[in-house]
DNA sequence: CAAGAGATCATCT
DNA sequence: GATGATCTCTTGA
């Protein structure tokens, strides 16, 4: 679980032949292992969920309810399904607060799905040298997962506090 | 201000 | 044929 919060405060890129556009990650949801009920392996291994079973700092791209899309990163070993989501970033200043909103500004769709995100041409990760202490570091219950039972009280949602001012 | 519903489709059964 | 790791707008107090 260190390591998924430590993806806070890093920064998400996006190259749209435009330009680049970088955000700071504020805020990320983790989905871990098989047992994990709101995680999407947990109901198998399936075409959809197969990146899940594969190495980390692959993109994992999909479309909810109709018309979002949310980008998570696979973040363990093969074999051992987990990812996080990534909910919330900061661009100039300027919050995007949501996972489906962040991706219609950034124009990720599934088209970006599996891909190499450690380094890469269209969607990569940048550690701009941001430390960020556990303190600065709050959690809280996942969003959106109520049909999980018991996981979905798991406090696996972490937020960059003292972000929005 | 809080609560509820609708939009809309890939994926799985 | 059912169902979401959501967002936005509308309604009603």
């Amino acid at each position: 679980m260190v390591l998924l919060n430590c993806r806070i405060g890093k920064y998400l890129v996006r190259e749209n032949g435009d330009g680049a556009v970088a955000g700071k990650i504020i805020e990320v949801e983790a989905y871990v292992g098989g047992e994990d009920r709101a995680c999407h392996a947990s109901k198998g291994r399936t075409a959809r969920t197969e990146v899940l079973f594969g190495p980390p700092g692959i993109s994992y791209v999909y479309l909810i309810y109709g018309m979002y899309h949310m980008l998570n990163v696979v973040t363990e070993r093969p074999e051992f399904p987990a990812a996080v989501l990534i909910r919330a970033i900061e661009v100039d200043g300027e919050l995007i607060d949501g996972p489906g909103k962040l991706c219609r500004e950034f124009g990720i769709n599934r088209s970006l799905n599996r891909l190499d995100m450690t380094h890469g041409s269209q969607l990569w990760f940048e550690d701009r040298g941001e430390r960020v202490s556990r303190k600065q570091v709050g959690t809280f219950p996942r969003i959106g997962v109520d049909y999980a039972g018991a996981w979905a009280k798991k406090p696996w949602r972490f937020r960059l506090l003292d972000s929005g001012a």
